[in-house]
Formats: structure tokens, C-alpha cells, sequence
RNA sequence: GCCGCCGUGGCGGAACUGGCAGACGCAAGGGACUUAAAAUCCCUCGGUGGCAACACCGUGCGGGUUCGAUCCCCGCCGGCGGCACCA
């Protein structure tokens, strides 16, 4: 009989509904696992093909810990406050309340119908008011703590979503999502100190199963540089710390730098002391103008202006140092003021070049390098000169002897800095979390009372931004206008709402028990599943929500609420699904191929009128999926078609889980033939005890490889197993029924519809999805015998078949005794010998 | 520029810790079954030479270490991702 894949789909996706088969509860009788993916923004588009990549890797292996024992919780919800929804509710007319309802839906049954085993009834959603009362309980205690404040700050605004973004939104110099130019805005805006734990998010990554490119990522981003501020003591009687991480090379500072902003200027400028006071001025302004766009794009030709009037002193050499201002020296970063030493810095020299101040070499390179001719920044090699009593140190130890000697002049001292800055938290729009607090002019801002949580979103018709970039909130009046909940007078809200990342920083907490009313969950269920076992999602989310997370639940753990200072213990990245290029020459069917061939004389010919006919794209064989090229995989079509269990087993065999690989429409093929041959041998059941000798070997290999490869997130090559084993039992004329079973079991949480039927059908009335994962034998994964290769320098020269137990000098006798062997050594010196165990000999000769 | 990753057949990809390169699958070619097609089954399938056993070449390129290198080292070339004047 043929497989129905539908009508088998259908019963199991309805039968693990009605059972709640993979719901989850506490029990202090099992150990937990906490499998957890990316819950996905419910956009209108509909499920991706990619999204299930993520989605079924955690859900073979949640469905193989919950066959070895373990209590499993894969939980599944919405991310569903944001920008795109706001836009098409604007667009359209269309309250976002019912765009969210109705995309939620539609990927609900996407993903139902895709078998995941999801415990549905743990289902969360961030534009909940029962869930979003706990973001802004958050986000009240984070203000309560200090780490919640309002700063009036330059900010990135988008002029295409007329919105405030965060630096993790603006991608060179653009917004992230729009593509428009992005501008910088003075606003007041909410912001989150996560700079305060920036030593911690980096330190604890140690102690974490992370996948190296990950924490890689985190850490750059976090940038943490150790170095020392340094003193310099000016004409004006002030002092001008400056960060450096070279405080070795302090003789060789040559002259200063602060950053246009610095306020240090304005104060000069104020007092008077700057003889060039309009140049100066002239400066600033340009250098405020330019946006971030043109800051990136522009060449980097070093600019800058010399405060006439003002100038420092070394604090070593009390010779004076100019001061100059230029936009090569960021406000927001360090003190916003450097020291020139242009012998060892590359910025540095190229300024000193172009403003013809002297360069001092003060580290000697071994090699000789003229530091008027070339930068000299290797820390690895130099020594200290033109130092004073720093002279002859290496970097290493003239760092640690200035430090000393400013700390104990009081000249300055040991500084760590980080490039991570605070999180800006306000955004001007209507479909996210309303923040919490309320504006009184006699006691400032003040924060509503936890009881008054959630506060809710009205409901409102008008979605359009304000004129100067305010939330649509603004316009409502009878929401705005409340009372102080500290001195009871009038008060106004705050019209701003949350950014999206605000749902998504604890939602993984919530799933631990969803429906608490007093708590954003209970200690019982925080101690039981704390702390998520395996977080996959993508690498996009690295910087952003992964640290944000991070942040939050640093917090919470310091405040009591969590009791773990790390949420995810580990965390892996899928690489993206691609699509293949229909243009492209290797992707044309044969026909087609040879008939192009045939017209342009030769391939290279055909690949020329392909790029002439469709542009350079059609050099590019795997591209993103795109509308324009007609290459994207619906996954609703690819159910209908192949059934869930090929579409699941053809995600996971596409290739490395962690790269990017394309979508082959052909290549599902395979994955169908596998499953419809396994269907095909339930008809094939032969007789016979257990497993038959000659498949014994071959099924011990094949229990060991498929559970480790789930392990190691291995799939495409666990599945590689299982066809080899199939091929196997098809050789040997048919499965035992022990064999077959053993089949289905590992086949399980791949193609688990099919394998839950075929077990029902063999006479079992429990579930397969809860029967023990099998076991193997170590001892039983090698043949008596084996077959070793007998190489001669390296060349194999015969293949021989010994007892896998051989021992090395019988292993040599015996490859020595082959003919072939024998002929390729003879007259020949033998200089050494080698046998490695179960693999090869080789014999080295000389002459 | 800096950091990270990656280059293996026509394609996706395997290969433990330095030990028989190309598992598994797709596509392709040939054959069987069929009135025919689909489906299914069997055979071939890195390159060159040879009737053949077999020989030689082959994991981006050039060197090196080693009995032995896809894997380690040095120097290049190409691709992807991240950061980007962070002192």
C-alpha cells in the first residue's frame, strides 16, 4: 500500500493535540531539559522555509531527550509587537490587534502542520497585556535600580520610519530595516544602562557553551580595551584626561586631540582664551552636520582645527603640547580626548602628516623601521627609547611601569573602557509597550505603581507618526492626562512605547509558567527549568537580542527574582536557507545547458549571454530567496506536496546546520524515495529473532551515530546513517521486525508522523514518541575482522583483511606477506614501520 | 584596515585527534519492467591513459614539516559574515 502521507499527518497532529502528548509539567522525578528556539515576529508574509530549519533541529533533538527520560519543555510563542505590523495596520486601515490575531493564526497552523512538538499549552504572546505587564514590571525595577533613566541625547532617527533607532539598528548609516538615511536628532529619551554590566556580559561568557562565533561577536562588540587616563594639566589652569591604551608611549606624545563636542571647547570658547574662536566654531558646526552616513562614507582624510590659545603640558616631559580638535576622536567614547604620539599609532601619524607636527619614536622597532617613513604599532617586539626611565622596557612592562608612576603621581590611572553604549529604549510609535511612568512638573518623573500594571494600550484609529517624530500616542489626550502618583497633582504620561527587543528579553522565562498571575513566573517553575539548556537562533541576533537578554537577566538574577545569572546555558546558530539562482548556468536543467552550449560556442559563451541577458547575478549560483527571481520556497506547498516528514528530514539533510545552503526543489526528491522505501518495508517483514548477524554491526553503528550526530546538531549525516542502514536491510532481502522497529525508533524524531503510525500498526498502543531511545553495544560497533590498508611510502600497494584485534607485529608480518606489497619493498631498505590501530600499515623504504 | 569563518566531483555535502578522499543524497548516462508515461528496480558516474589487471594525477595556488597532509606551519589568491577613526 502506498503512503498517505496526508491522512497519517492529519490523525497524528490531531491525535498529539488531543492527548496534549508533548505538554510539559514540573516533576522532580525526572531531570528537565529546556530546548528553546527564536519564537518568530508572526509577519504577514507567512511562515519561511526557513524557520523550520531552527525550529525542527531543536525538535529532534527535544523528541530525543524526551526518549532518554529527560522531562522536556519546547515551548513556542509570539514575538508579535513591531514595526511591520504598525505600517500595514496604517497602510490599510486595520487595527494591529487584528493583524496580529489573524498572521498569529496563520503561522499557528504553519507550524502545527509541520509536527513540531511544541507544548501548545504554554503558547505566549508579548502584545498580551497579562504578558506585557511583566515587561514593564521589568522595566520599573530596572528604573528603581538606576538603570532606567531619561537622557536627553543625540539619537539615530530614521526619516524613512520617522522613528528613533538604536546603534544596533543603524547599519552603515542607514536604518536597519528601511534603508532610509538616518539622521542625528536631539530627543529625551529612555535609556537602559546596560553598559554597567558590559565587564560582566564579557567575563561570564567564559563559563557558557556558546558556539565560539557567537561569543566571538559578543565580545568585539562589548570592545573591552584595558589602558590608563592620563593628566595633561593646560594654560587655561584645567586638566585634560585623555584613554589610551599605549600609556607606554607617552614620551612620544607629540600633541592632543578632543572631539568637537568635548566640552572643554565651550568652555575655552566661553572664557575667551581661544584666539581662532570662529575657525573653531566653524568646525564644530560642520562636524555636528554630517550624519552618520556621510561620517562612514566620506573618505577618511583626517580634518581638524589648532585651538590657538590653549595648550597642555606633557605630565613626563612638561613640554607644551598643542591641542587641536578633530572629528577623528569620538565624544562618545573614552574621555573624548586622545594624545597624538603619531611614531606608534596609525590615526595618529597620518594627522601628524598632514598637519606637519614632529613624530618622536619612542618605541624601536627590530626591523629598522623609520617612523618619518612609516608607523611602527607592533607591541610584540619593540623596545622602550626616548623615554626617560622607561627606557629599554618592552611594551609590555613600560605599560605597567607608567601606570604605576601615574597612579603615584596622581597623573593618572589604570582605566578600563568598553565600546558598548547604552541601549536607547524610546520609541516614537504605537504597537509596542507602553512605558510605565508619568511626567508631574512639580516631582518630575515618577513611576506608576506596580499595581496599576498592565498599563494597557488604547485603542486608537490614528497610527500616523507625529509631525516631529512623536508616538500617534501623543495626539491622545483623554490617555495622556492623569494624576501624580506621587503628590496626586495632574500629570502626563510617557507617550513613547518599548522597543520590540523589550517582549523578547525575558520571553523564555514567561514559558516557564505562562499563566501566573502574581509573578512574571513562580520560583517553583524558575528553579525547576532554570536555565534553558539549548537556545539556537540566528547570528542577526547576536549583538542585539541575544545581549539584551543577557542584560535582563543579569538584572533579575541581581535583584532575586532568577536563580541563574545566565539564561541560556548554550547556544548554536543555523546558517540561512538560500535559494539556487534560476539564471545561472549550473543550475539550468542538462537540455538546456547543452542546447545554450550549442548556440554560443561553448560554455564559456553560454555563461556570457546569461550575464548579458540577466546581469552579473547570473554569476552567482545561490542567492537569497527573492519574489523578482522566483525562487521562494513556500513551505504550506512543500507539505502539500512531499508531506511534513520529508520536508522536515530534507531541512535537516540540506547540509552543515550551521552554514548558509541552498534550497534544491529537486534534492527533496531524495528525502521523499528514503521515506516512501522505509513505508515500503513494512510489507517486506521477514522472519527472524531480533537482529540478524550479518546487520548486527551495522545496527550498533547506526544506534551510536544517530544519537551522537543529534547531539552535536549532526543531522544531515544521522539521517546519512539511517539511509545506509535501509539500503542495508534492503539487501539482505527485508527487516526483522526487531530490526524494523529499531528503524522506526531512531527514525523517530525526524519523520515522526510516519514512524508513529508504522509503531501502531506493528501492535503498540503507547506512543512512540515517549519509548525509550535504544541503546547500543560499544563492544558491538567493530567487525571481527576488518580491512586495513598496506601502504609503501604513503602509496597504498594492497588492502588486507585481518582480526580487528591484531596486534602490531602480526599486522606487519601479515602485510608484508602480500605479493604486491612484497614486490614494492624488495631491494629496498626498510626504515620504519608503522600500523595504526584498525586503519593502515605503512612501511617508509629507502634506495 | 581589524576580527571570525570558509574554499573538496556536474550539484548539496561526508571524512574521528595527522591515517584508505569523495560516505549519503541529487542530477546525468545506460538497462529492466510498461502499449506508453510516471513510479519502481539494476548498472556506471573525480580526471588522464589502458581491452584489462592497473598506473599516474587530484581537496583554491606556491612552499614546508611528516612514514603519511583536505587536516599542522609559512606565504599568496578568492568568497562569506561581523566591526569599522573605539585611541
Amino acid at each position: 500500500m502506498k503512503y498517505d502521507f496526508k491522512a497519517v499527518e492529519a490523525k497524528w497532529q490531531k491525535i498529539w493535540e488531543d492527548e496534549h502528548t508533548f505538554h510539559a509539567e514540573i516533576d522532580h522525578s525526572k531531570p528537565k531539559f529546556y530546548a528553546l528556539v527564536e519564537f518568530p515576529y508572526p509577519s504577514g508574509a507567512g511562515l519561511h522555509v526557513g524557520h523550520p530549519r531552527s525550529y525542527t533541529a531543536l525538535d529532534i533533538v527535544a523528541r530525543k531527550k524526551r526518549q532518554c527520560g529527560y522531562n522536556v519543555l519546547y515551548p513556542m510563542g509570539w514575538d508579535a509587537f513591531g514595526l511591520p505590523t504598525e505600517n500595514f495596520a496604517l497602510k490599510n486601515h486595520i487595527d494591529p490587534h487584528i493583524v496580529t490575531e489573524r498572521n498569529v493564526a496563520r503561522f499557528k497552523g504553519q507550524l502545527k502542520a509541520l509536527g513540531l512538538s511544541f507544548d501548545w499549552d504554554r503558547e505566549i504572546n508579548t502584545t498580551d497585556p497579562d504578558y506585557y505587564k511583566w515587561t514593564q514590571w521589568i522595566f520599573l525595577q530596572l528604573y528603581k535600580k538606576g538603570l532606567a533613566y531619561k537622557k536627553e541625547t543625540t539619537v539615530n532617527y530614521c526619516t524613512g520610519c520617522k522613528v528613533v533607532l538604536a546603534n544596533e539598528e543603524v547599519v552603515n548609516g542607514v536604518c536597519e530595516r528601511c534603508g532610509s538615511p538616518v539622521v542625528h536628532r536631539v530627543k529625551s529619551q529612555w535609556m537602559l544602562r546596560i553598559t554597567a554590566y558590559a565587564d560582566r556580559l564579557i567575563s561570564d561568557l567564559d563559563g557558557l557553551d556558546y558556539i565560539e562565533r557567537v561569543s566571538t561577536q559578543q565580545k568585539n562588540w562589548i570592545g573591552r580595551s584595558y589602558g590608563a587616563e592620563i593628566n595633561f594639566d593646560t594654560s587655561a589652569g584645567d586638566t585634560l584626561t585623555v584613554f589610551t591604551t599605549r600609556c607606554d608611549t607617552l614620551y612620544g606624545c607629540t600633541y592632543m586631540v578632543v572631539s568637537p563636542e568635548h566640552a572643554f571647547v565651550q568652555k575655552w570658547l566661553d572664557a575667551g582664551l581661544i584666539q581662532n574662536a570662529d575657525e573653531v566654531r566653524a568646525y564644530q558646526a560642520e562636524a555636528a552636520r554630517k550624519s552618520d552616513f556621510e561620517r562612514t562614507e566620506l573618505n577618511r582624510e583626517k580634518t581638524g582645527v589648532r585651538i590657538e590659545g590653549v595648550t597642555a603640558h606633557s605630565p613626563v616631559s612638561d613640554e607644551p603640547v598643542p591641542i587641536f580638535i578633530s572629528d577623528y576622536v569620538l565624544a562618545t567614547y573614552g574621555t573624548g580626548a586622545i594624545m597624538g604620539v603619531p611614531a606608534h599609532d596609525a590615526r595618529d601619524w597620518e594627522f601628524a602628516k598632514k598637519f606637519g607636527l614632529p613624530i618622536i619614536e619612542v618605541v624601536h622597532s627590530q626591523d629598522g623601521v623609520d617612523v618619518n617613513e612609516a608607523v611602527f604599532t607592533d607591541v610584540a617586539t619593540g623596545t622602550l627609547v626616548n623615554s626617560g626611565f622607561l627606557n629599554g622596557l618592552s611594551v609590555g612592562e613600560a605599560k605597567e611601569k607608567m601606570a604605576d608612576w601615574l597612579t603615584a603621581n596622581g597623573r593618572g590611572r589604570k582605566q578600563v573602557n568598553f565600546k558598548l553604549r547604552d541601549w536607547v529604549f524610546s520609541r516614537q510609535r504605537y504597537w509596542g509597550e507602553p512605558i510605565p511612568m508619568v511626567y508631574c512638573e512639580n516631582c518630575g518623573w515618577q513611576p506608576i505603581p506596580e499595581s496599576e500594571l498592565p498599563l494597557r494600550l488604547p485603542a486608537i484609529t490614528d497610527f500616523e507618526p507625529g509631525p516631529d517624530g512623536e508616538s500617534p500616542l501623543a495626539r491622545h489626550t483623554e490617555w495622556i492626562n492623569t494624576t501624580c502618583p506621587c503628590c496626586g497633582g495632574p500629570a502626563v504620561r510617557e507617550t513613547d512605547t518599548m522597543p520590540q527587543w523589550a517582549g523578547s528579553s525575558w520571553y523564555f522565562l514567561r514559558y516557564m509558567d505562562p499563566h501566573n498571575p502574581d509573578a512574571l513566573a513562580g520560583r517553583e517553575a524558575l528553579d525547576y527549568w532554570s536555565p534553558v539548556d539549548w537556545y539556537n537562533g540566528g547570528m542577526e541576533h547576536t549583538t542585539l537580542h541575544l545581549l539584551y537578554s543577557r542584560f535582563w537577566h543579569k538584572f533579575l538574577y541581581d535583584i532575586g527574582v532568577v536563580p541563574t545569572s545566565e539564561p541560556y546555558q548554550k547556544r548554536t546558530s543555523h546558517g540561512m536557507v538560500l535559494g539556487l539562482n534560476p539564471h545561472s548556468f549550473v543550475n539550468l536543467p542538462a537540455d538546456e545547458q547543452r542546447a545554450l552550449v550549442a548556440e554560443h560556442g561553448g560554455e564559456a559563451g553560454a555563461k556570457a549571454y546569461l550575464v548579458e541577458k540577466y546581469g552579473e547575478m547570473a554569476e552567482h549560483p545561490v542567492v537569497k530567496m527573492s519574489k523578482s527571481l522566483g525562487n521562494v520556497v513556500n513551505p504550506d506547498d512543500m507539505v502539500a506536496e512531499y508531506g511534513a516528514d520529508t520536508l522536515r528530514l530534507y531541512e535537516m539533510f540540506i547540509g552543515d546546520f550551521e552554514k548558509a545552503a541552498p534550497w534544491n526543489p529537486a534534492s527533496v526528491k531524495g528525502c521523499k524515495r528514503f521515506l516512501d522505501r522505509i513505508w515500503a518495508l513494512s510489507d517486506k517483514l521477514v522472519d527472524g529473532d531480533g537482529i540478524r548477524p550479518a546487520l548486527e554491526t551495522l545496527a550498533h553503528r547506526t544506534v551510536k551515530k544517530v544519537g551522537e550526530d543529534i547531539d552535536a546538531l549532526k543531522a544531515n549525516t544521522a539521517i546519512a546513517q539511517l539511509m545506509i542502514y535501509v539500503n542495508a536491510l534492503y539487501d539482505n532481502g527485508g527487516a526483522t521486525r526487531a530490526e524494523y522497529e529499531l528503524l522506526l525508533q531512531l527514525l523517530n524524531p525526524f519523520a515522526p508522523h510516519m514512524t508513529e503510525e508504522l509503531w501502531e500498526q506493528l501492535g503498540h498502543t503507547e506512543r512512540l514518541a515517549y519509548h525509550p531511545w535504544p541503546q547500543y553495544d560499544p563492544a558491538k560497533c567493530t567487525e571481527a575482522t576488518i580491512e586495513i590498508a598496506v601502504q609503501v611510502n604513503g602509496r597504498i600497494k594492497a588492502r588486507i583483511r585481518v582480526p580487528a584485534d591484531i596486534d602490531a607485529p602480526a599486522a606487519l608480518a601479515a602485510a608484508k606477506a602480500e605479493p604486491a606489497v612484497a614486490e614494492a619493498v624488495a631491494g629496498k631498505t626498510l626504515v620504519k614501520e608503522i600500523y595504526v590501530k584498525g586503519k593502515l600499515v605503512n612501511l617508509a623504504v629507502k634506495g
